[in-house]
Formats: structure tokens, sequence, C-alpha cells
DNA sequence: CAGACGAGGAAA
DNA sequence: TTCCTCGTCTGT
């Protein structure tokens, strides 16, 4: 209230742009700040009368007995409640580019769309405190424009080489310029006190690249040609808009997004593109780089501290024409983003699953919407989402056929595992692999080509039980089961990260020597085909045996040396790798993702196993995929043999429809837990008695969790599910307002959960 | 989130 | 009694 007299009473009030302060306000003035703190919205604090402040400004205020950067998110707000007295003081604004007012109301809509604090939301905008003080900048070297005659300057032939060198490109620094010209840095340091260089700051950060935008690319196709324009056209016309950019492995998509990169560059905007996390491989960034002459900024979760922090601040600065990045790239700072792509569209990991719960794919077409710029959704086995919007007319398509012509389709075909079931071998036990698939594998070795076994499950087998009384080895924090990793030797829960050696006798029974290992995992099959053709060299591959990027390069490149006959691996080895020679996919257990109750499960199944058996064959040599199932006439099974993905689409949909799930419905998930079953179900049930009743509004459960136990937490689950055109937050709201949560018992609320578990 | 504070257990 | 661990609370 003080701080609105205040204003009022200022002569020139008026005068005062929005979002600044009256300049001669002498009464307190207010600043509104948004903390990273998941505090349920700003605070405010008093502002002293010297500190110019802006709304977006990112300033240190005092919050309990520490300091925090936080961001001024309004400046005196009219409806300030707390007293004058309990304010405290701003102490100072950064030295760093505000945050633009897109990404602010960004933040906002993000933390109302997931029900999460604002202070969370801000927090992955605000995640690189360093980069909030200025870096030291380096000292770079350029022509001061004088001439050195008029400034008397001796010009030695050094010299003249340092200014030959710096001629033809930007300023740079004095070691860099000594190497180039091939002095010593003496020699620049001598040209800058004669006046003829003049120092420059030179920030680091990524690379700035005006050839870029003018640097062709491969030539594309007529329909190549023609999706680049239209992608093109859409960037240059600005405004909001999705397009779904369909096309398989080879179609040349990843050319033709680029292209409408290359248009926001021409614009002078920046650009962002999203993978998947894993997929941020150098191999990939490699590809960025060849085609735009210079690396694009990169943004992902294992760089340094240094590297974060020149990216944010080159992103922040606008300096970073392209930001190649996973999904929290979305809430880096880009004053004039032009254009979102995100590639791969489709990949579950997109939706990140701890903290704030967001999709960086939708929350991209939000960034979108906010920006008033286009947003590219690429994928071969597009999400079931971004097609129903497709249909529906909210988004726009563009499909590129593959360039081969069918010719590069491999061949795919279902091993019925109900009437070929896979005879022990000799002096080694159970198979998993069945007759055809064996042959199939000789046939490759024969042909002087390689295989790959895909089984998507880590270590040696997923459970190990007691012969002797039945007793099944479990975690102790979880409701799963031990997974025996054999080349580690020792027994671990996915979920938890409990690992324990394998125990000499049953726990239960105490039976020495009594343990069994139940079902394959990638360690088992690979012992298993060595077992089978024991002169070809077989390499193992799971996501806990390749460590770090490096070791990721290093066997690709084995692979591609032919130092490898069979390829046994998990998930990892979906991803594109171009391997030749590889012609023969095996899909060990293609059921695998298809139990349980996810309600995407044939999706995921269909994605991944489309994925998986893109490894086989490529261009001249045509490729042969296996998948073993115990029923082949499941839709996803016929889809991938019959390359029919519209139809599997089709099936989907009405599946969804009929069933009332999304796209078709909106769902958000309650996961409720405790330290003991009675807590977790007290909560439960009180969720379920106040339950919302209304039209187009449903809540299911609660029920036990799959992961009923999960690190030492017990856990039930409710599903709200509304009409796609009802808002899910208001409901919920409203309904988690009335119910009280004990301190000991928590509640999450999961919007568009993704995870069933 | 991170520090401050208080309850309850083990060591002395 | 003290010290420490763990869990709960609070922040303008």
């Amino acid at each position: 209230m003080a701080a609105r007299r205040a204003k009022a009473a200022s002569p020139d009030a008026h005068a005062t742009p929005p979002g600044l302060f009256a300049a001669d306000a002498d009464a307190a003035r207010r600043a509104r700040v948004a903390l990273p703190v998941p505090v349920e919205g700003p605070y405010d604090y008093a502002v002293p009368p010297d500190m110019a402040i802006a709304e977006g400004a990112i300033v240190e205020v005092p919050l309990g007995s520490r300091h925090l950067p936080g961001v001024v998110w309004a400046c005196d707000p009219p409806d300030s409640e707390v007293p004058a007295d309990k304010l405290k003081q701003v102490q100072r604004c950064f030295d760093a580019p505000p945050l633009p007012a897109v990404s602010r109301r960004f933040v906002e809509w993000v933390a109302r769309y997931y029900l999460a604090p604002l202070g969370a939301v801000l927090k992955m905008a605000l995640s690189v405190p360093a980069a909030l003080a200025p870096p030291p900048p380096t000292v770079a070297y350029a022509h001061s424009g004088a001439d050195p005659e008029t400034l008397g300057a001796r010009m030695t032939a050094a010299r003249k080489r340092v200014l030959d060198v710096l001629a033809d490109g930007p300023p740079r620094t004095a070691t860099d310029l000594a190497r180039e010209a091939g002095c010593s840095t003496g020699v620049v340091k001598g040209l800058a006190d004669a006046g003829v260089l003049e120092r420059v700051a030179l920030y680091p950060g990524a690379a700035v690249w005006p050839e870029a935008v003018e640097r062709h690319g491969p030539a594309l196709s007529g329909t190549q040609g023609r999706a680049a324009e239209d992608l093109q056209a859409k960037v240059r016309a600005g405004g909001f808009g999705v397009t779904l950019l369909d096309g398989v492995t080879g179609s040349g998509k990843t050319e033709v997004y680029l292209e409408a990169v290359r248009a926001a560059l021409r614009e002078g905007r920046q650009a962002l593109v999203l993978l998947p996390e894993i997929a941020l491989s150098a191999q990939v960034l490699e590809r960025f780089a060849a085609r735009f002459g210079a690396e694009p900024a990169v943004w992902h979760s294992d760089l340094t501290t240094a590297q974060r922090r020149n990216t944010w601040r080159a992103v922040a600065r606008g300096e970073a024409p392209v930001v190649v990045g996973a999904r929290s790239a979305l809430f880096l700072p880009f004053p004039d983003l032009g254009l979102i792509v995100v590639d791969e569209e489709h990949d579950a990991s997109f939706k990140q699953d701890e903290g704030v719960p967001y999709h960086a794919r939708d929350m991209a077409v939000v960034r979108a919407r906010m920006g008033d710029i286009p947003a590219v959704l690429v994928s071969a086995t597009p999400a079931l989402e971004s097609v129903a919007n497709v249909r529906a007319g909210r988004y726009d398509s563009l499909h590129l056929p593959s360039r081969h012509a069918g010719a590069a389709l491999p061949e795919v075909e279902t091993v019925d595992m109900r009437g070929e079931r896979p005879p022990p071998i000799q002096g080694h036990g159970t198979s998993y692999l069945a007759p055809r698939l064996r042959q199939g594998i000789q046939a490759t070795l024969d042909a002087g080509e390689q295989a790959m076994l895909f089984l998507n499950r880590r270590g040696y087998a997923p459970l190990t039980l007691c012969r002797g009384c039945g007793h099944r080895l479990q975690c102790p924090y979880c409701t799963a089961w031990l997974v025996e990793h054999r080349l580690l030797g020792r027994l671990q829960c996915h979920h938890c990260g409990f690992a324990q050696p394998r125990p000499e006798t049953c726990p239960e029974c105490g039976t020495a020597d009594s343990f069994a290992a139940c079902g394959p995992g990638v360690e088992r099959v690979a012992e298993e085909v060595s077992a089978l053709f024991p002169a070809a060299r077989v390499q193992m591959l799971a996501s806990d045996t390749v460590t770090g990027p490096d070791a990721a390069a290093r066997f690709v490149e084995s692979v591609r040396n032919r130092e490898v006959d069979i390829l046994v691996g998990t998930q990892i080895v979906a991803k594109g790798h171009h391997f030749p020679d590889l012609t023969l996919v095996g899909v060990v257990d293609a059921d695998l993702g298809l139990s349980g109750g996810d309600l995407r499960a044939g999706e995921r199944t269909y994605q991944l196993l489309h994925q998986v058996a893109g490894r086989a064959g490529r261009a001249e040599r045509p490729g042969q995929v296996l998948l073993q199932t115990y029923e082949p006439n499941h839709e996803v099974m016929q889809a991938l043999v019959a390359h029919d993905r519209d139809r599997f689409l089709d099936v989907e949909a009405q599946n969804r429809r009929e069933a009332g799930m999304p796209p078709f419905a909106r769902l958000v998930a309650l996961v409720v837990s405790g330290p003991d079953a009675e807590t977790a179900d007290a909560l439960a049930r009180d969720l379920a008695k106040t339950a919302p009743q209304r039209e187009g509004v449903e809540v299911l459960g609660p029920a036990p969790a799959p992961l009923a136990v999960l690190r030492g937490r017990y856990r039930r689950r409710l599903l709200l599910r509304t009409r796609r055109d009802l808002a899910p937050q208001t409901v919920l709201r409203d309904w988690l307002a009335e119910v009280r949560v004990p301190a000991k018992a928590r509640l999450s609320v999961d919007v568009d959960p993704y995870n069933f578990l």
C-alpha cells in the first residue's frame, strides 16, 4: 500500500515506463522477486533508493540466513500484503542480462500447468549460479582502425604478419594471433601499445559464425526441398504453429530441419534443437558442426560448470545462434528465439521423472506459442498425441518418403515362440534363442556379415530363486526382484540402487548353493551366443557396461572396423548408429514391453522395435529382422511385419478413444507415499473420500502402486481423468485444498503421466 | 532447496 | 548430560 501511495504522489509517475520504478520515488520501493526455491510464489523486498531495477532483473536477496539470486517478477506490485517492516532489502543487481519476459511467462505457465511451485520451475531457468557474475573477459586484439604510419609505428615483418592474420578474421587473443603469425605475443602487445591494435573484451561463449548461414548443405530431393521451403517460410513469417515432420531414418529429415534452423539464423534469430539426452552423442554433434562449419552451443546434464556458465551467458546475450540440447535447454534465457525443433519427439525421455515432471516436447510447443514462433516436431515414429493433433487440424504435417524407396526396408518376420521352443544347449542349459534365429545368425556369419541381438534387459537374469524352497531374492527396500549382474558379481535393484553380493545360502531355508537364475538378461544371451557360435567375436553392450561417451565411441568404431561379429545389447544399441555390415537383427523378447499397466505400452514397443529393426541392412544390403514373440498376432508385431505404421496408429487411436485415454482425455497421477502402509492408505482414503464429483471428471483408485514399496516408502496411486476440454489443474487445486497431507506422508502430482509405476 | 531447530537415542 | 542423527518447518 505504501508503495502505491508513493508512486501516485510522484508528480511524473505517469511518465515512468511500465516495469520501471519512478526514479524519484522517495518512499520505499518494492520488488516482487521470484526465488529458485520451492516456495509458492514470489516474495516482496524493499529496493534501496539508489538501485536501478527493472522487471526480469536478476538480483541478490536475503532469504532466511542465506543470500540467493532471484528474478524481479514485478516492480511496485499494487497488491502487496506484506507489511513494510517485514521486508528485507534487495542486496544488489547482478551484472547479467535480465531474464526475458517470454521466459518469465513461460516459467509461470509451466508452474501452473504442472501444479509446481513457481520457484521449482524458476530453478531450472536459473540453473547456473556461476553465470550471474560476469566472467572475467579474455583480452583480445583488433585493428584500432588507425593508420600505422600516422602513428609512427615501426612495421617489422612479424608485425606485418600479425596484421595480415588479423585481416581475415575476428579479434583473437594474443596467444592465438602469435601462434598463427608465428611470432611471440610480445609482437602483438607491442602493436597494441603503439596504438595499431586495440584491446577488446572477448567473452568466452559459444561460437558465433556469420558464415554458417550461407554454408550450403547437401542437395535436397524434390520432396525434401519442398518440406524445407515450407519450414523456412514459416520461420521467416514468424508466428506460432506446430509442424510434425515425419520420415524414416535415411529420409533426410535432419537436413530438412537444419534448413529451417538456417532460416532462423538468416532472420538474425536464435534456434533451439532439442534431442533426447542420450542422443546428444559426439556423433550427432559432429554432424551439426559439419553442417554449420562451427560447433553449436551444447546443453545437457554433464557439462562442466564453466561450460554451463559460458553457454548460459552466450544464450542470454543472444550470441549463441544455435543451441542443441536436452530437455532443460528449454529454460535457457533466449532473448530472441525464432525456432524450436524437437527431434525424436516421441521419445519418452522428454518427460522428466523427478522434480517438476514436465514434458519437454509439450512445453516446447508452449514455449513456441509464447514466443510466437514455429515449432517443428520430428520423428520416424511420431507419438500418438502428435498424430492426433495433426488429424484434429491443430498441427501441420510434412511427410518425407524414404530416399531409397522401400529398398532399405528390412524384411521383418515373427518367430512364434509357442511353436519354436528353444532346445537346451548341451552342457549349457536353458536357451533363449529359437532354432530359426540361430540359423539366421549362422547364415549371417557365413555370409561374412554382422548380427545384432536386442534384449531390453540389463544384467544376467531378472530373477534368482532358491530351488529348495522357492524363495525369491527381493530388494529389501522395494517391491522388486534383485537382478543378477554376473559380470559385476552381485545382485542389484534397478529401482533404488541397492546391491549385494550373491549370498552363499538361501536366506529363507539355509540351503547352500541352491539358487537358480530365471529368465534372460543381455549378459546371459551373450553367454549363450558365445556357446552357440564359439568362433564368433561377441560383444555385449548395456548402459552399465558402457560408461561415458568415449567408451561408446570406441565401441562404435570397433563394430565399424569389423572387430565384432555378434552384438548383444539393450536400448542403447537401438539409437542411430550406422553399421554397414550389420544385416541381421534378432529381438530376443519382443513382448517384453507389452505387459504392465502402461497405457502406452504398445506404442512404445512399436517405436522401440521399429528403431531396432532399422539397424538391419542399409542401402544396397537388405536386412532381416526376427522378432521372437509369444503373440505373433499382436497388432504391434503385425504392424512391424507389414511396415504399416499408420494402420497401427489407427488401431491404437481407436483403442485409446474407446478406453477414454489420452490423447482423448487428460490424466493426472497422484502418488501417495508414507513410511508405512497405514499412513499411505489413510491419505489415499482421504483423497478418495473428497474426490471431485462432476461431469467429465473421474477418479480411479486408490490402488497399490505397481511398485508398492519403493526405497522403503509405501505407495498408493490414484488417477484423475478429465475430458479433454476440461483443465484438470483447476479440479485438482480445489480437491487438494480440502485434503491435509500429514507431515510424514507425501503426495506427488504428475500431470500427463508417462510413468505408471 | 538449505539452514535452523527440536525430539529422541546412544554414549558417557 | 551431551552430542548426533533425522525429520520437520520456514523463508518476504
